[in-house]
DNA sequence: GTATTTGCAAAATCTTTGCAACCCT
DNA sequence: AGGGTTGCAAAGATTTTGCAAATAC
């Protein structure tokens, strides 16, 4: 670890190609469109590889996918249970720092993530 | 949709005997010494009802599997990456309600995940 | 030249589902 | 009786991994 390879650098300006919170399937299908013989393995190991350098971060949305994001500033999402859109909340600090501190714990990946109904599709 | 079941009684007071945050599996090995030819299908059905019921929320750490908490009030989990310890830091008030009003989002799970290093696992 | 990375395919993991039998009301 | 629930096993879905060939430095 770790050599340049055409992979690893189409699958991250895929990634940051959008905002929305691709999943591995998602980016693998767009990257084929750069490198068409890429295979899927490769995409995984590239994924977990940028999330070691801090190239990106992946969001747990609670639908038994991986997501991914471009965006490593700590911030908000919200789910749609309905829709499926995720918005991003972007935070100015975190509110949570004082807790890390107070018990002595060294943040990596923030995940503030909340499930619920935007206000398009409240019941 | 919905009878009492021996089953459901006895996957949910395994869940509300223990302060971790099991996963599908453990849930399914501990209920199992209740009930012997308990089956993994009917645990993750069970937990699926919970969750809709509200008895239980679902916690992501990151790790590929879906962990279970008793307890449903807003909070912070500190997921280790070395040792795998998930601690809980109880909030008083919810930091980010402010921003659901605003966007007028209806908020049903809250999820405040953060991987890093606890204070004997720091590098 | 040595070490990393890839493509392919098989395997591993976790979760969901079809179905007949069973339990609850 | 009628509908929800179960156990079992098979199927689904997502992610990981072994290996020889290809690529990077």
């Amino acid at each position: 670890m770790k050599n340049y390879s055409r992979q690893r650098e189409a699958i991250l300006s895929v990634i940051r190609s959008t905002d929305t919170h691709p999943t591995a399937d998602w980016i693998y299908t767009e990257t084929r469109k750069i490198i068409p013989n890429l295979s899927l393995g490769t995409v995984y190991r590239n994924l977990t590889e940028l999330k070691n350098s801090g190239e990106i971060v992946s969001v747990d949305v609670g639908d038994g996918k991986e997501h991914f994001d471009r965006d490593t500033s700590p911030h908000l999402h919200l789910s749609c249970k309905k829709c499926g859109k995720i918005s991003d909340i972007f935070l100015t600090n975190d509110p949570f720092e004082i807790y890390y501190k107070n018990v002595g714990f060294t943040p990596e990946n923030r995940s503030y993530v909340v499930c619920g109904f935007c206000s398009g599709c409240k019941i």
